[in-house]
RNA sequence: GGCCCAGUGGCUCAGUUGGUUAGAGCGUCGCCCUGUCACGGCGAAGGUCGUCGGUUCGAGUCCGAUCUGGGUCGCCA
């Protein structure tokens, strides 16, 4: 029954069809998204990736035989139409770009038939997500998908242009190499040829950039597809992509020039918004005090207050218990959230909890000025009002603390602030605020491997003026770090890189890396250390956390074409899967087969 | 690995303290309809309630386990 379009060659797509061509004849192909028969004239509305148009197929025009024919249509049918575009002859409709106008149709064919669809190919919509994605090519059809995908492209094409002005050389970089295991978990690729031997893919293509830096390329980006064995989430991706970049004889500034200009760009070509420049820039040890965070949402006040000097003699064994082990005692204010029910505040406490604190101090402003607090009884009057003012209390404010070591508080007041703010409505979608997130710390202390890893990566330089402290206290050196930021996403990150040997071995040497062990794994890097270096810096930005921000998106998923779901897996290709005992052979691979 | 949420016709949901043949809207199918656009009218088909086990005279409803999807903590140099 498909009849196929030969002859035939597509005039415009759907709502490029406009009120000039009233009285010209076009041919459209698309899918019909509804019918609406009203016995002898029937409607169809014919979709593309721009839209809907619809086709009126009366049998005066298009003869008996094409009239039966267009009764046959069903929602998804593949269509081929030509017709003279006209003035509708009924209503207006408002709703559609092309709501003043209608293709008469003189001649249909039908292109492919189709089953009817598991769910309604349409916007505003609730569909299982499992549902979605198993039959993600229909998913895809729906036109906030098409939108989301077309922005994606959008972007990227403004990204090229706007580096390729600037001077910088898209080149690629293997996406087999070998596997550096520091960091995130690789995901491994055996070799044929070396039994037993394994590629990786790159998590990202930092090593191979540094190197182009070495080799005279001077500004690089790339496109890049990055692989991490990680558990996912709403905006993490085993597979994603980043806009990479590297630049040569930079500094800090140099690099947060160029992308802020980048970052300028992009926005106002892609979704017409301007970003106002400067963008803003903090410490890290800043954002930490006054947000908790090393990401922090800046559409919004709520900030911490450290209360730790105002405590220290209180009779609270919590508050002094905390500082006693090095830690402090900070509070938020939620304004206005005096009359919270006990239930609610409860489970704000569970949700501290989930964050690692032991429990929630928390102190109401009565309408009166009385205080109702949970630490009430173990502090004096003056104590309470000396806090009180520290978070700018007044009547009907809920005051939040939290008593621990310095990481728990911030964890649990950064999240505690942010969830706060959604529940009180807070958070505005349209609204854009852009931050810088500079002097992050070096290192960073890892329990489970009992040894300093690295915050960034170990070709992070550390900033000068700390350089002393490298062998005294490694732990209080910052680096010379940054991370752009967008309404409290990190959407991308780098840093200025080591590019003396002497420098690069310490911090090794810091990370417990032997000689050996560091010439292993990272020689190739080193060699070319040692054939002229160039001082380099560089950054990557998340582009599909990017593009789901644009989109005003709340999961990665939504804006990347195949995703996969959360064990990793893709629900309709069903990847990953078993393979056949011959691959595995030649392999040399033994696979712990499951009884199925 | 932990915690939380969800799972009822193709889709989205409802289903009271466990109680006779599990409901609705949309969609689908058939017939009718010349201006619809959430078309309309008449009629019809379609589910045993994710799965397994248990409690009970009786379970969609209670309990346990498990599967699937989502969120999140850990993890993500």
């Amino acid at each position: 029954m498909a009849e196929a379009m030969k002859g035939l060659h597509r005039s415009h797509r759907c709502t490029e069809v406009t009120n000039a061509q009233i009285g010209q004849e076009v041919t459209l192909m698309g899918w019909a998204q509804k019918r609406r028969n009203l016995g002898s004239l029937i409607f169809v509305d014919l979709r593309d990736r721009t839209g809907i148009i619809q086709l009126v197929f009366d049998e005066n025009d298009i003869g008996t035989e094409g009239f039966e024919k267009a009764g046959k249509i069903r929602s998804e049918f593949v269509l081929a139409v030509t017709g003279r575009v006209e003035k509708r002859g009924g209503a207006i409709n408002e709703n559609l770009k092309t709501g003043e106008i209608e293709v008469r149709v003189t001649s249909l064919r039908i292109l492919s038939e189709a089953e009817t669809p598991p769910f309604p190919i349409e916007d505003n919509i609730q569909t299982k997500d499992e549902l979605r994605l198993k039959y993600r090519y229909l998913d895809l059809r729906r036109p906030r998908l098409q939108k989301n995908l077309m922005l994606r492209s959008k972007v990227a094409a403004a990204v090229r242009r706007f580096l390729d002005q600037e001077g910088f050389l898209e080149i690629e970089t293997p996406v087999l190499i070998k596997s550096t295991p520091e960091g995130a978990r690789d995901y491994l690729v055996p070799s044929r040829i070396h039994p037993g031997h394994f590629y990786a893919l790159p998590q990202s293509p930092q090593i191979f950039k540094q190197l182009l830096m070495c080799s005279g390329y001077d500004r690089y980006f790339q496109l890049a597809k990055c692989f991490r064995d990680e558990d996912l989430r709403a905006d993490r991706q085993p597979e994603f992509t980043q806009i990479d970049m590297e630049l040569s004889f930079v500094d800090i500034d140099d690099v947060i020039d160029v992308n802020e200009r980048l970052l300028a760009y992009v926005f106002k070509e892609a979704i017409g918004v301007e970003v106002p420049l400067p963008i803003p820039r903090m410490t890290w040890q800043e954002a930490m005090d006054r947000f908790g965070s090393d990401k922090p949402d800046i559409r919004f006040g709520m900030e911490l207050k450290d209360v730790s000097e105002l405590v220290k003699d209180c009779g609270f064994g919590v508050f002094t218990g905390a500082l006693a082990n090095g830690g402090s005692v900070r509070g938020i204010n939620a304004e206005g959230q005096g009359n919270m029910p006990r239930k609610k505040i409860d489970a704000l406490v569970d949700f501290a909890k989930g964050y690692g604190a032991k429990g929630l101090a928390y102190l109401v402003i009565n309408p009166d000025g009385t205080y109702k607090s949970s630490f009430a009884k173990f502090m004096t009057e003056e104590e309470l009002d000396a806090i009180v003012k520290a978070l700018d209390g007044k009547p009907g404010d809920l005051l939040l603390f939290a008593a621990d070591k310095n990481k728990i508080v911030y964890s649990v007041l950064g999240a505690l602030r942010l969830e706060l703010a959604k529940n009180m409505g807070l958070i505005h979608k349209d609204e854009y605020k852009f931050l810088w997130i500079t002097e992050f710390p070096l290192l960073e202390w890892s329990e489970e491997e009992n040894r300093f890893v690295a915050m960034h990566h170990p070709f992070t330089m550390p900033m000068e003026e700390d350089l002393d402290k490298i062998d005294t206290d490694p732990g209080a050196v910052r680096a010379k770090a940054y991370d752009i930021t967008l309404n409290g996403n990190e959407i991308g990150g780098g840093s200025v890189r080591i590019h003396q040997n002497d420098i690069q071995e310490k911090m090794f040497e810091l990370l417990g890396f032997t000689k050996k062990e560091a010439e292993e794994r990272f020689g190739f890097l080193l060699g070319a250390f040692r054939y002229g270096v160039p001082p380099h810096a560089g950054l990557a930005y998340g582009l599909d956390r990017l593009i789901m921000l644009m989109a005003q998106e709340d999961s990665i998923r939504e804006v990347i074409a195949f995703p996969k779901v959360k064990d990793a897996s893709c629900l309709m290709s069903g990847a990953p899967g078993l393979v056949d005992d011959k691959q595995l052979q030649e392999l040399e691979l033994e696979v712990k087969k499951e009884e199925k």
